[in-house]
DNA sequence: CCTCGGACGTTATACGTAACACTAAGGAGT
DNA sequence: ACTCCTTAGTGTTACGTATAACGTCCGAGG
């Protein structure tokens, strides 16, 4: 009571009015303008071509502006059915690269009238309640990221308009896809590999099965198959610094000839390898190069920084919600794959001779 | 037209209805359960004890359940007048910090069947549209981090329920103030410094003037104040990886004797520090010490592993939303600052005697 | 002179919920 | 027998918007 009390005041004080007087509505600017409800409606909805005399027109638009007129979303939804609100799936939100992603979807929901909602990783936001669940009513579509199949069993379940972003495409189901050119980015990184001159592979590889991961472990021996003399190991490990630096403490450290590179599946990954081959007393590059992967702000932060494939996240968001939007009026979503850039910096040089 | 006929059927698909039947609404369940819609909404918001009998409410529960129903968000955020909706004012999202400070403050809101949307910084979202403006009438309050002040006017004007995270508490207007003990982890970091034997100190400071760089700035100087022989620089940097290196760099590099301890306003301009000793061939710890300041994952990516303060992100968040919630229920939100954590890492260690 | 169709609007209604005001029945108190 | 209270509900309304269906005026064509 109190509270709402607070909240009506305090709208009404956004406009400069008094304390205590309402917002005002359409109705407000109808009479203000000296029209009815339903011509407001028409004029702010710009359905008015032929319809309203454009002196009328102006009219309304002059009123709604002198009294700071806002529509009012809930009144709208109501109306409409839609509610201009998208869902967001990601794994979890802590990583700086779906940050970026919800950056991207945001800024073109914006644009469009429409706002992002996020649903941080099932056991994120807290057992007890399933916001997907709470939501449900209020969303107009999704766009979920590669996940584990099972956390997407209740979105699929849903049938509302899905665009999956960097998973499967022969996936059926989900309205359009958005995906990344990483097997021709994973293939671009082997062969700088190759042409330093590296033969022994190690993959330090999430241990997700996350379309995504499989698509980079796939590339990977692809593109290592043409080469006789290559040699590629995988050493998984848990997606952290840490969990990089024990699988890369166990890959150097194994019998037989020592890797001469380590590729790892995110960034992350690749900074553990780092540490632990200076807790080995390896130097890189020089005595093992190592690659990441994302291309995120510790890229750059590390010494020496790392070689690895820069994703376009906010690309990657902002095409998800561009295809989200299409589907919604209809039209066909835009398809083919982003590209994905190699950045080539310290972390990589040639093998020492044996 | 298509596209709201899509969004129905898959509304539909929700429940196992058959497509093109409506979302089951209140009344359905009243009809279904034999009462009236009002008794529907009496039992299911929990407004019923001792006005309806116990055997009415486990039917109209039982009939709920099966149709699977679920409340209409919009309908009800215009009948209640409020939306259960926060916004959050961050100024980056794709920083790590903001990223736990909304994961925090969203289990909280969804907690109390609140949602929170973002809004990221003034200039990230776009030009064209204020999408503050454009959300006022679907707002319950705003939760805002630490900004310059002018981004922060137009959120003022609006006198929506406000709650300020790590900024001024002298500052008049916001309804409750979130702030971390800043001093104090400062303190205690300078100690450990002093105790190191550390007396030329360079802070790496950032070139914005947030409460939060403020705070930072002035409890080093004063830590230092009492230490006879202790001797403060200041260098401004961007905030950026590339902005402490270069920083770092005119503070190593300029003449008179070099500093022993780079204090740096967070962990992206520690590693850029680091950067800056590495190229002018310094060892970081044994020929400079550096720290950082947030305790982000980059902190432990680092090596050496950077010393620096650790703020709870996460808790931030989630006070801000449990503060904000009390203010709207008209209780008082709960006061005190939240306490950093020092971690000592390797990146910190006794200056070599001159 | 009649009517017919644009141009310009208006009236009425529905969306789904929450809450106020009311009622009907049964029992207690006097 | 009368009022008064409690229990267990129901009828109705309002929230603010968008739109289908409906007028009305007026000039032109027959």
């Amino acid at each position: 009571m109190a509270a709402r009390a607070g909240v009506r005041a305090a709208r009404a004080a956004l406009s400069g009015r008094a304390p205590g007087a309402r917002p005002p509505t359409s109705r407000d600017v109808a009479s203000a303008a000296g029209v009815s409800q339903a011509t407001v409606s028409l004029v702010l909805g710009d359905k008015w071509r032929g319809r309203v005399s454009e002196r009328t027109a102006g009219l309304v638009r002059e009123a709604a502006q002198d009294l700071g007129y806002r529509p009012n979303l809930a009144a709208r939804s109501l109306r409409l059915g839609r509610t201009r609100t998208a869902l967001l799936v990601v794994p979890a939100m802590t990583s700086e690269f779906f940050a970026q992603v919800y950056t991207g979807a945001a800024k073109v929901a914006a644009e469009h009238g429409f706002g992002v909602v996020l649903y941080p990783s099932p056991e994120g936001i807290g057992p007890a309640r399933d916001p997907f669940d709470s939501a449900r009513t209020a969303l107009d579509g999704v766009i979920a990221s590669s996940m584990a199949a099972d956390a997407l069993a209740s979105i699929r379940g849903s049938d509302l308009p899905l665009v999956m972003l960097d998973s499967d495409p022969a996936e059926t189901g989900p309205a359009a896809h958005v995906n990344l050119d990483i097997a021709d980015g994973v293939r671009r990184l082997t062969e700088h590999l190759l042409g330093l001159g590296h033969r022994r592979f190690t993959h330090i590889a999430a241990d997700v099965d996350s379309w995504t991961f499989v698509v980079r472990a796939r590339a990977l021996a692809d593109a290592l198959t043409d080469v006789p003399d290559a040699e590629l190991r995988t050493v998984r490990a848990e997606l952290s610094v840490d969990g990089g630096r024990r699988a890369a403490e166990a890959a150097l450290g194994s019998p037989g000839p020592r890797p001469s590179a380590l590729v790892c599946d995110d960034d992350f990954l690749a900074a553990g390898a780092c540490k632990a081959a200076h807790r080995l007393g390896l130097r890189v590059p020089d005595d093992v190069s190592v690659t990441g992967f994302d291309g995120l702000t510790l890229a750059t932060a590390l010494e020496p920084e790392l070689t690895t494939l820069t994703l376009p996240a906010e690309q990657v968001g902002a095409r998800g919600m561009a295809a989200l939007l299409a589907v919604l009026e209809g039209r066909p979503a835009e398809t083919g794959d982003l590209p994905v850039t190699l950045a080539v910096r310290g972390s990589t040089a040639a093998p020492r001779p044996a």
